[in-house]
DNA sequence: GGGTGTAAGTGATAATAATCACACGGCTAA
DNA sequence: TTAGCCGTGTGATTATTATCACTTACACCC
């Protein structure tokens, strides 16, 4: 994925530096530019009325964001992008964007290419929530984590982004209660394990078999 | 839309009948061919190991189908494409089309403009289930065959294409039972009705409001 | 050390949705 | 004409998930 990303670089754009908890653009703000991450993490959320959160990926390096009003006549964010630590990104005007995409193909391609990616991730993620219920979106969205950000340790693998219930529940649209029940039920079975307030996988293929994960691949099944 | 797909009519491609019934392709078929549709609709789907079925779209005119294995390395489709009535589709290659996406800018960038309102029908989509439960789903799936399929008269909406509950549960990720009676709800409160077995929507707005619409257009909000 | 704030954990209850079981009506083919 | 099939409709029950109301744990600050 990283070496798609590289081409975007020869385009002109600027860097911009943000601090954890830093908002790149909010929904409903107008588009301008075209990102993608060179360092740091950052949140994609999308607000409801009532006042629930839905997260929806957690970009790192390599990732486009703010891709999809690029072709809008009056583009606006869809989403809020807000920095979980500190982070840099690399913004491209849209009209620089459009035009080098007129020039070269070749760009176009790869840009179809990663968006391509992106739908299969949707679609896969998709399938999990209605498929599965609570429990697909929450098995999921651990698997996720620990393909995107998970390091291999002790025969687990260790989540290496600290997350809140909280957080957790907004990526699976739950109830933080219900999704801390359920956290607290695959502690019981040694599925899952705390260590220093980050969340280690001890058994990864429970969680797979629960949801019949298809095995799709890293390059699908991320949060990125 | 339709604009956009007449560019891929200058591709080498040829053309493909179908019954109603019939399937364009199965998920797990090595994939070859990008589609368009010509006439009639196909009806994308998903099984689910347990028997159930996951409805995606219902495609018609100037709908592109089999985009997604587009650039993998062995591509392999991941949906079901069959035919709901009598059914023309358009035939390309995908070497065939990669060739043209290089050599014609202006079409990858339309290929682009196509996929990203995929993608974000596929995220309003997300929005509708996730924050408002089999609800959400329901009249969101009401409310996009109503854009895509809907013609006005006598003040409401005749959808019309035939589904059968069953059908419809498909696209909502719902029991029968479950969607059988949240229509006989609607039906209670004089929101739908039944005209010769088609779903006549007499209070579209109240669908609307239930899930918080976020009035997003019928380029987005629709099932194609 | 005590106060404050934030996150985790949990019981009780309510709301939502699935499942099971079966009745009914319309259509069709023998 | 009748049996069989399919889709619809509905009651009863169970399973899942959200909500409310609290307690506990821990970090941080003055």
């Amino acid at each position: 994925m990283d070496s798609m990303i590289r081409q975007f670089y020869e385009i002109p754009g600027r860097i911009v530096t943000l601090k954890g908890g830093e908002y790149l653009f909010h929904e409903g703000d107008h588009a301008k530019y075209f990102y993608f991450v060179r360092s740091g993490q950052i949140f994609i959320t999308k607000f409801a009325e009532s006042g629930r959160v839905l997260s929806l990926r957690l970009a790192t390096k390599g990732s486009i964001i703010g891709e999809l009003p690029l072709f809008e006549e009056t583009p606006i964010y869809i989403f809020n992008a807000v920095a979980q630590s500190q982070s840099e990104v690399y913004a491209i005007e849209f009209p620089t964007l459009h035009s080098y995409l007129e020039k070269k193909p070749a760009l176009a391609i790869n840009l179809l290419k990663i968006i391509g990616m992106h739908m299969r991730k949707q679609h896969s993620k998709f399938r999990d929530l209605l498929l599965y219920g609570k429990k697909g979106a929450i098995y999921s969205t651990l698997i996720r984590f620990a393909n995107s950000y998970g390091r291999e340790i002790d025969g687990g693998i260790l989540i290496t982004v600290p997350l809140t219930n909280q957080e957790l529940a907004n990526y699976s649209a739950t109830a933080r209660e219900s999704l801390n029940r359920m956290l607290s039920n695959l502690r019981r079975q040694n599925v899952i394990d705390m260590r220093d307030g980050l969340i280690f996988i001890r058994d990864i293929n429970f969680l797979k078999r629960e949801i019949q994960c298809e095995n799709c691949g890293r390059e699908i099944c991320n949060i990125e």
